[in-house]
DNA sequence: CCATCTTTTGATAGTTACTCTCATTTGAGA
DNA sequence: TCTCAAATGAGAGTAACTATCAAAAGATGG
């Protein structure tokens, strides 16, 4: 539980990530490698969290049934909750954050532009998968912990959109408090929808949470 | 880095906690001495957070400076993580709470009592102590994970409160939401207290982070 | 196709935070 | 003083990491 930081030579970051695959770029054997050395890993591990949960399942087992060593499992996944992280939405929020009117009230654009996004862009296996996440993460402490972090998580990227909106250097006590709230309501309303199973519709959770968060005052 | 937990057989509690060195109780030899280990750990384990850091610090020199065992370290904290960690204000928090009219807003109920609060209550060394522990947590990432994670932490008591007063039997997304974003301001405005050095008045920052809060609507 | 250079990998040997179990000590209460 | 429950210590074990280094495998220029 001491804080990690992977110091040992990693497997270089595929640097445009994942969006090549669309444009031309070709990807060279190493770095398809690499991919599908990341891709499998995570599999099996979300297959045995399923069959023998999160703690019966170790770091040596993942590593073995993806068939790499455990030393390899490492320069992945600094830790074995990262396997649950992913930051991929963020800069498409970002972007489209940094679309809506600058003199709007911030709380307004991050409610439109999230619930937006998550009506719109989550096919089903995208759905199946941050569900299967959210799940873990809202019974395993350690994991939802490392979610609320901030290494993946919306936090930073929205206390630096709230600086660079309001034309500071350094983020003011309010502008750390709105990115706070907004992004605990945001995490709150995941584990929520996964405590209920995943049935209701997560952008109707999510514009009633940040909703809610405009009229605090009144309840 | 798994999910602890203690199933080991741990000194139980002193009951009413704290408030019986005022109240007649007269404390046994055994309460006694188990507040004095409890207090000396914490005590050396500051001293040597302050003179090593804490990543150089290992539960088993605390220990031994505490004159413990490494065992009977982890039958008082279940994590080094938990030596930061005190809930003793949430019992006044919540009774303060309660004593408030019960139609109005659970913000301003809760602003009016955190804000006072902090500022009747703290005795120059119970700042110092926050102050040192929130330099810790702000400082390193486990120990602020830790504190956002709830066990110590406010978040569940706001949650009961709110639950109970709205008549309630399970709390609505509408109550977690007001809950996590009460105590992510809460958190959030300590840590940003304790990256100031500490000069600034706790008090004051609370009321402005949760007077914030109050107008999200309009930022 | 070969030789070299760089990146990725695996093996090995720690360290540390924690868990479990069990025998011993110590305070509580009669 | 005897008895019982609670607290302690000792020791062995697990699992998540870290650090190091030599071997394997793609990339690259000729």
């Amino acid at each position: 539980m001491t804080t990690p930081r992977s110091a040992r030579p990693r497997p270089s970051d595929p640097s445009p990530r994942s969006l090549e695959e669309l444009a031309g770029a070709p990807l060279s054997l190493r770095e398809r490698k690499k991919l599908r050395t990341r891709q499998t890993l995570r599999r099996e591990a979300m297959r045995l969290f399923a069959e023998q949960g999160w703690e019966a399942t170790t770091v040596d087992q993942i590593a073995a049934a993806a068939e790499v060593s455990p030393s390899t499992f490492f320069r992945y996944f600094p830790t074995k909750e990262d396997l649950l992280l992913t930051d991929e939405y963020d800069p498409l929020m970002a972007e489209a954050i940094r679309a809506r009117p600058a003199d709007e009230p911030f709380l307004t654009s991050a409610r439109a532009v999230l619930v937006g996004l998550v009506r719109r862009m989550l096919s089903e296996q995208e759905r199946a998968e941050l569900y299967e996440r959210m799940r873990l993460a809202a019974s395993v402490p350690s994991v939802r912990v490392r979610m609320l972090e901030g290494a993946g998580q919306p936090r930073g990227m929205l206390l630096d959109l709230l600086t660079e909106r309001a034309g500071l250097d350094a983020p003011t006590l309010e502008v750390r408090i709105t990115a706070a709230a907004i992004s605990a309501a945001l995490t709150e309303t995941s584990l929520y929808w996964a405590d209920r199973g995943g049935r209701e519709d997560l952008a109707d959770l999510l514009d009633l949470a940040l909703g809610h968060l405009q009229e605090l005052d009144a309840h």
